[in-house]
DNA sequence: ATTGTCATTTGTCTATGACAAAAGTCATTA
DNA sequence: TAATGACTTTTGTCATAGACAAATGACAAT
């Protein structure tokens, strides 16, 4: 019989844990004496929980900018300083409406957090309740998980709820359709949907046909499924999380390879901050300037037409 | 300028698309010659998009039980006459709906295939549909997939719509609560939620509330999350894609993190090839069988009220 | 304010050896 | 017959250390 020690942590366990990978946890454990794991009697690293904690701290300090060399070696007690110490910390005016569904999502209310959800699509309609509610709520707990205010699986059962309640709109949505068709994804890297589901209702909405392909789609797939669907528009999502020259190198790929025939519409935070991108792309700074956006194709659309 | 090579795939991006690992892949080219990437200046590996489409196949035959060492070597053509001569190649009785279905996709009717599928939804009820539209449809294209016939991008295109119908028909729900709550996740490694959404449906046509917070969720997270929601059970989700060690030391953890008054449902393909698992689990060999799972659950929660 | 260089930091790749876990083989037992 | 246990082979993952490319920061020049 093989005694199980539970807390004893394998490197795969680990990396999958923190989504470190396990060359990345080696190096730092040469480089900077952290993680500092135990090993077994051939050599196999274990690691404590304690360590898996404060790689997880260090994990969101560098998400916020802080740079590994600067940090990894740090004990407990600082990096629980250098947490605190973060800016991040400006949310003045926030709606209590959507203070109230964080307060009953900590409170483990979920019935409850459902039932506001429906409600507050009710009453603001599925174009004010994008802009209202979904939008705050999204960057809240996002910042809210950054602080370690709340657990991420918090943060995923908001999102399920979320992508459920635009589903549901999108089933009551009536507008004439107006013959235009977008493509919706993120390129590879961009794991995060929530955004192009918030498009996706909106050119509904507008009487759009939109075709939803998933995330981290590679450019040539979309090269394929444009020649498939033969949109009108391409539209692509970015958060911030992938890095500058990657999404530089993959806006000049799809410059290239999607037909001139098929406009290119890119929304996000990850977008804004670019410079000199293509002309291709119609860069949405904001979310309720989408209706801007996609006139002039529909003009477009319909002077073809005739 | 840097010229892009497009079809020119490094060994991450190889290790993502077929799912084999960095080592195994390094390894298989030691032992068995196979895949056997060019060289960039500096020596790292450059694989071919045909290496690629073996290694898919290769994938393929060592889920259905061949060995790497005896069919990573082979040509493609060996490869395909083995894949042909697979028994697993018996898909007899295949509802023409749902054929149709894939045929919609293939023609790119997104449209058509979006009405295709709540019509569906509304002749089979919510239960037929989970059981006779989405359970076959996600096994076709998944198939299909593994085989070439559709790219990965339509395969999402399908989960997207799946799920979009399933929360419509989660919108349509009116069973009585019985006041069962149950907590849905999977566990790290394995971001399938496909399953875990029929699950959801099913649970909520019997008046269970249900709790989906995510994929992936690490074992002492849900150990928070059973705190935070006190749910009476825990219903966790396996694909194929896991391994079974892996998946052993999970179920093992669980079972001591979890408190002993939330039951433990597991379900879907990756859990019911392994033995010896705790007698604290229920295995749910059949998604038809959770209603039987579930019953005793029921019972006893009536049995504690009074 | 943008662009270009340079140094530094950081992550990933390579190679090879070692070994544990899984799977196959085969004899023995109930 | 089928189950059990011991042995062998296969297969995947881990370790080490060096190399280098990609990302970042600092500073100068346009």
């Amino acid at each position: 019989m093989t005694e199980v020690a539970t807390s004893q942590l394998s490197i795969e366990e680990i990396a999958r844990d923190t989504g470190l990978g396990k060359d990345r946890l080696r190096v730092w454990e040469r480089r900077y004496g952290f993680p500092d794991p135990l090993r077994t009697a051939n050599g196999e690293r274990i690691y404590s929980p304690e360590q898996l904690t404060r790689l997880r701290l260090i994990c969101r300090l560098i998400d916020q900018g802080c740079r590994p060399g600067s940090i990894v070696a740090l004990s407990s007690a600082e990096l629980n300083r250098l947490a605190e110490e973060q800016p991040e910390s400006k949310e003045p005016s926030v709606d209590p409406a959507i203070r109230r569904l964080i307060e009953l999502l900590q409170a483990g209310k979920t019935e409850l957090f459902k039932l506001s959800l429906t409600g507050l699509l009710d009453q603001q309609g599925p174009k004010g309740f994008v802009y209202e509610t979904i939008e705050p709520l999204l960057r809240l707990t996002g910042d809210a998980w950054a602080k370690g205010e709340i657990p991420i699986y918090l943060e995923h059962f908001v999102t399920q709820q979320l992508s459920a309640v635009i589903h549901i709109a999108q089933g009551q949505v009536t507008a004439a359709p107006t013959g235009l068709r977008v493509l919706l994804s993120t390129l590879p890297g961009e794991p995060h949907g929530m955004g192009m589901m918030m498009v996706e209702l909106l050119l509904q909405l507008q009487g759009v046909e939109t075709i939803n392909i998933g995330v981290g789609t590679p450019v040539d797939q979309l090269q394929q499924a444009c020649h498939l669907f033969q949109p009108h528009a391409l539209a692509l999502s970015f958060s911030a999380i992938q890095k500058r020259t990657q999404i530089m190198t993959m806006l000049n790929e799809l410059d290239q390879k999607i037909p001139s025939s098929v406009a290119i519409l890119a929304g996000g935070r990850g977008i804004i901050k670019l410079r000199s991108i293509p002309d291709r792309f119609t860069v949405i700074k904001q979310i309720n300037r989408l209706d801007v956006a996609i006139k002039p194709l529909l003009r477009q659309l319909k002077a073809r037409e005739q």
